[in-house]
DNA sequence: ACCTGAACACCGTTCAAGT
DNA sequence: ACCTGAACACCGTTCAAGT
């Protein structure tokens, strides 16, 4: 769960092409929008289509595996912040990271957001890397007692991830979702 | 602005095509989902894609007549809810409804998703509804001192909107969307 | 085992022809 | 003024043929 998809072991080219095709979604979703047609991106990377489609079956696992190496990120982080000396600043502090990722690439939040709202397998270790970062540091707040206990990581997740969403690309979406992630947050903390 | 979109002078067949558009809309929307194509809509309204076209020139400005009377029914709801006793309680009563309604339609929150996210001059007239109905309450609550101040109509607009849209359709979407809402609300209370 | 481009089915949008 | 179905362009997905 917190090790990446297995990587089956692929004939040079087709690991090649693989990557190629990786690289081509990044730039060309960052440019033009999630919604671009897969034959363009299949071009971009100079490959055929149905290599593409043999690949990734999914607009969406290709989604994830764009975003691997951020989730993986992610999910360090939360490791590391585990050590805060304040549970709810450590969690805090994951939240408004992962905020700020999500507001400002689209492509990410909308990657997130198909991990959490769908069940579809093709997108199960995206969902089950964040759902464990996101648990360990609740879980440690919440014993703390500085977090409600009645909310569970799952949840929080949605509900950052949504603010993400709904603030991406509109003008200085860092600001505004880091305003909504204050108020999310003192929601969150424990009344005394 | 809190009057409906004008109703320009239809012939009368007009007039009844574009009603078996909304409601055919209305159902399909429901039944399968907002993605449905816009052919089976004009196929299940009986009348030409053509006319469909020419009444609703895109997705969105369907989505928000599917809506009309919801969205008009929740602006009304706010001006009712400015007679409430408490301030805070009246957003919070608002505010949960519409999460409520969000939760349990992908087709509303959607089409107030499409609305809040982006500029479209085809849907202002519901952008403009919502934020009306929502600056009012709120603008009552933070005069009143028992909601925080540093934030606007807009941005608790989207936050709300996002949970419902977040919710929506897993398991238990009214109550996930009850919950979170909570947090949400304790965040927009000032703090003692 | 993997790659390719073409074929196929489908959908959004426009338009010429009708009433 | 409005309606219609067909035409057109485009995109996702599959498949026969290649290496």
């Amino acid at each position: 769960m917190t090790t990446p998809p297995p990587r089956p072991a692929l004939r040079a080219d087709a690991r090649r092409n693989a990557e190629r095709l990786v690289s081509a979604a990044r730039e060309v979703f960052a440019e033009r929008g999630v919604d671009v047609p897969m034959d363009d991106i299949a071009r971009a990377a100079g490959v055929g289509n149905a290599t593409l489609y043999r690949r990734f079956p999914t607009r969406r696992a290709l989604l994830q595996a764009v975003h691997r190496d951020e989730i993986d990120a992610l999910h360090a982080r939360s490791q590391e912040l585990l050590a805060a000396p304040s549970p709810d600043e450590g969690l805090a502090t994951w939240l408004r990271e992962l905020a700020m990722q999500g507001s400002t690439s689209r492509s990410l939040a909308t990657a997130l957001m198909n991990a959490l709202k769908d069940e579809g397998a093709d997108v199960s270790w995206c969902r089950e890397t964040m759902h464990a970062a996101a648990a360990a540091l609740l879980d440690r707040a919440q014993r703390a007692g500085s977090v409600r206990g009645d909310i569970t990581a799952g949840q929080v997740l949605k509900l950052v991830n949504a603010v993400a969403f709904a603030t991406e690309g509109g003008p200085d979406a860092q600001r505004q979702a880091d305003r909504l992630l204050t108020v999310v947050m003192d929601g969150l903390r424990s009344r005394d």
